[in-house]
DNA sequence: CATGAATGAGACTTCATTCAT
DNA sequence: TATGAATGAAGTCTCATTCAT
């Protein structure tokens, strides 16, 4: 896990994937290409991915570890439950401000592609709409929020909401300027947050 | 155009796209899937379709301009804002009731496909968040819903929140049910009005 | 099953393949020189066969389907026991004279090839020996051949021997004399005999 | 070539190629399966031996030269040509006896590999075939055996019975019990010189 | 309209072999 | 000796599309 610093190809391979990935698809690149990219050679892929698929699989598990562990702090440093939900949107926003080509990945290519790796990672993905739904009960129990809404679905509508904004910004041919980015973040949380609070 | 009632074969193939689409995926079906399903010669789907992308576009676009048109209708018959937003959520979820086949394809093979057909249809697909757009705008100017929140951003809400409700349904192994479907209107309309109204 | 004569590419293809099997070597040769010398574009060999190993498959069982028949017939048609084993002898000698190559692709590839196909096809194969054993076994009972061999062993030494020599001739570069086949027939069953008669 | 002892890495790769030769026959294992199962690092295999095949020709020629010498000294030490014929086969069921997995390579990999091994070694497996043929030669000049049958008929005969024996058992899935493997010798000789003696 | 045989480019994956350390 | 990362050629199989009938 500690980076043998100057050349680890594998990390070369995967960070050549997200572009080649972002640029072509996932479904209309070759392996040739993410090969090329990397400046590697073809097979020294599959030394390190048992296939195509699997780089994908990796790129996303990696990612999404750290939003699930980026919820949990969330959740853990803040006191109130907007600041909670604003402290993810941020996360994400903030994921997408330093990384957009691998965020346009893990959004296109596994959390909305309900056919392919959406399907295979479901259960992951889920797990971070729990553990937003249980901010919201929490705050439903503390009184904060009101008790109408049911959290999975409040779940739903607060992350679909985030994932959806970042859709239009990942089909946007230019890039996303900072203050948009800051301001979506109020957008969301007030918009949700209004929908939630007593 | 004209139906001639019996076979309209191209009718046929049609309907057999969806349900080979909603259980396999555009990438993952072949032509001959379609042609076995429909009970139809293989050539004979080349004959009414140039493509099978374009069996695709064809399914997305037949029900896509009802959709927009169902949009338009809700907007010209009722008054109040909340209750177009209603009668468009109505529709769409109505939709998926009748032929839930037909919309997850609409929805994860189109809509959510980011990188394929999603972008194909961008402008089409971008013209229901802009007639959504429209009526949120109206309604700020008529003082009905509050202004600080940009039209279309309050589309991209609630459009995003209902498509996020489907593809939650899509997900389930089994059949939503009635009460749950009613229930959903409902509580989508009210989240989205509660952040809009003033 | 009737030929549609003129061109049955299945046929063609079957037939291609023998030639390249049998110069080549099934492991050594490519679908493509398969469908290069038959004249036919690459994937029709897909389109009549799942791979390249069903195309061995195929001609491995249409002739031993034959095979099996043979020795049947020879059961039934002769009288004593050595005319059942010369018929025998004399239709798989027979065999090789007419299409020496399929012969040696049967051989080859499927018969002796203990880590493949010949054990795919093993109980296939192991139908002839236990026909053959029957064969001595009745002898037996009849007091014709002497009960001291098991049947099995026979029915082993006497097609193992009739394969040998046939390996023997696959291995030479030029084509078996006319006599020599004959010669080998009568050398084939004598020895054998001598070993069963009582 | 003096044995290190302790750890002679070329014998500990030629001992592990056995096993995995046996077990998943030639052209199916890889070279890392042999590096695997040695307990070696991938690279130490080429710096032993040129290419996979020359393994396994290493394997062939240790023993088939171990098998001549045997024959040789068969001829030698045995007075009877029974005797010798005895002894021939007595060495090679016994080499199956103490090293089975040994014995399958070399007969499946190489012996009844008509178009690979089988015809790179032709000449040196021909050899064994022609000092049989000289015994049945010599014994046939002594009036023991008769003349009827050539030579080189018989050597075939009797190799290949044995061969045909071995090749019936490496495809048993439990090991050959003891008596078992004393009956064939006596069966095969006692056959194979019923065949041959006056 | 209807059929389904025929085409052939394309992509994944495997793995023997080399080589720098 | 010993290691295992790196290379890249080669081959199988898929499948959208065309076409003759």
């Amino acid at each position: 896990m500690a980076a043998p610093a100057a050349t680890d190809k594998r990390r070369v391979i995967l960070d050549a994937a997200v572009r080649v990935f972002a640029r072509q698809g996932f479904h209309t690149c070759r392996v040739a290409d993410i090969a090329d990219e990397a400046h590697v050679a073809y097979g020294l892929v599959y030394h390190y991915f048992s296939s195509k698929e699997q780089i994908l699989d990796t790129l996303f598990l990696e990612r999404w570890e750290m939003m699930l562990q980026a919820i949990a702090e969330a959740d853990a440093q803040q006191r109130e439950p907007r600041e909670k939900l604003r402290a993810i949107a941020t996360f994400i926003i903030d994921s997408y401000r330093y990384d957009p080509e691998l965020m346009k990945v893990i959004i296109v290519e596994v959390t909305r592609a309900a056919n392919t790796f959406g399907r295979t990672h479901l259960a992951k993905i889920q797990e971070a709409y729990q553990q937003i739904a249980a901010i919201v009960e929490r705050a439903q129990a503390g009184g904060v929020f009101r008790s109408e809404i049911d959290p999975p679905f409040a779940a739903l509508a607060f992350y679909g909401l985030i994932e959806q904004v970042l859709t239009g910004w990942i089909f946007d041919s230019e890039p996303v300027a900072e203050p948009q980015l800051e301001r979506a973040k109020t957008l969301i949380v007030d918009t949700i947050c209004r929908g939630l609070e007593s």
